[in-house]
DNA sequence: TGTACATCAGTGAACGCGCGTTCACTGATGTAC
DNA sequence: TGTACATCAGTGAACGCGCGTTCACTGATGTAC
């Protein structure tokens, strides 16, 4: 209401769209308080008004690419319908790939670069970063109520699934450890397609990655949902 | 022979010793021109004597963590019977494993980190980088003539797989684009799950990281070899 | 074998850099009477 | 409505830090005659 609260929210947002803009374009070495205010034309201790330390603004960074990812991700496996199981998988995937292409260093911020000293927030609510998890793990239930069973079993007793009863409960749907296993099988398959694109690791050769991906993503449909697709 | 190149070796070999140590220990970021004098006990502008900029000491590293990588995971590889090509694959994956647990650091500074600068060497003889790629080929040729043929095919017409060309070339066989498709797939996977790994993503509950990547060799192998092991 | 010169490993001081963060301050925006 | 005080956004100078790298130097190790 009052002109300074509308003053500080707008220069809040500056500072955040400002801070997305430096880690976009110079990853996160590039994303310094200085950075900032530099691009702000402010002064450099003007900021801890609105941030307590760098670490807190990595940290804002950190949790705003999350809820991104996820917002986008669910968008896209929501338009699919329900029964599309095997579509609404290749949803997920895409959407991955989509939005990492479009966000790349935040990508590294989520996925790729282990943050000294960052800490989750706390539990309220749904974690951001557990989103997709549990985007899974619906898919996962849904796909054992369609009869869908993967077999990907592991060797001893009690493999364990890190956090998965949590997930579990935080979910209230119930998923067989063999079909969280083949879900996260696919997953990892996916992300090591994406690492590796990020990372440049495939060389210099523009070779086509888009259908590559599409390799990819049959294959970990095929490892999730078995050998015969329907069409 | 003389002291003179002898001393020079050896304290060639002593940077490098320190450089690992360090890379070791507090990761690319610890990894400094004045930490290796430091530890040393030697003045900083002395090291330009072995060593033209940090950079290259960096790439000294890169270089020598490739070699280490291939070496440990070629001996695994080799020590199983060529017919037994799941357990060849198995080999390789779980050396992969335990290569990057023993050290953390330089997988991150192989896999997971795009180094701003750093060129990989020319040309000359077989790359340190490629050495895993040809393993892969040769188990891949092996498979084909064995008769196993995984079905992973891309969609369009040429999806091909990045520099697949110049390793086939390089290593003299040959394996058709299904087969490499496959075998990227299986080490896409395994890389998606190291990297959670090292990464540390899983979040902190220390559960069974040994049998949870038991079942992803699993389930790469069951990608690749089809379904129904022979016990 | 002995002397004159060249090589070169290692020194130590200095350079400039950008960083995160603190601190006392100014001046405008708000609030209470 | 007008004055007295409190709040607080933003300033600018300064701190200490560790870094990569340069440069003129010393003194021991090697080499040629």
């Amino acid at each position: 209401m009052s002109t300074r609260a509308e003053r500080r929210d707008t220069t809040e947002a500056a500072i955040l769209t400002v801070a997305r803009r430096l880690l976009a374009e110079g990853g996160l070495e590039a994303l310094t308080v200085r950075g900032v205010a530099r691009e702000l034309s402010v002064a450099p201790s003007g900021l801890y008004r609105y941030v307590r330390s760098r670490q807190e603004l990595v940290g804002l960074l950190i949790s705003h690419a999350y809820a991104d990812l996820a917002d986008e991700v669910e968008a896209a496996h929501d338009d699919v319908a329900p029964e599309d199981l095997r579509g609404r998988w290749r949803a997920f995937a895409y959407a991955l790939r989509a939005w990492m292409l479009a966000h790349p260093h935040d990508w590294m911020l989520i996925q790729g670069i282990p943050i000294p000293g960052y800490q989750a927030p706390a539990d309220p609510a749904v974690l951001p970063t557990m989103r997709l998890h549990l985007l899974l793990i619906r898919l996962g239930a849904d796909a054992e109520a369609a009869g869908v069973c993967p077999h990907v079993s592991a060797s001893g007793s009690a493999p364990a699934i890190p956090g998965l009863p949590s997930l579990l409960a935080l979910s209230g749907l119930q998923i067989s450890e063999q079909t969280a296993l083949a879900g996260m099988a696919g997953w990892h398959l996916l992300g090591g397609v994406l690492y590796s694109e990020v990372f440049q690791l495939a060389g210099n050769e523009l070779t086509d990655h888009d259908r590559y991906y599409d390799a990819m993503v049959a294959a970990s449909e095929r490892l999730i949902f078995g050998d015969a697709p329907d069409d």
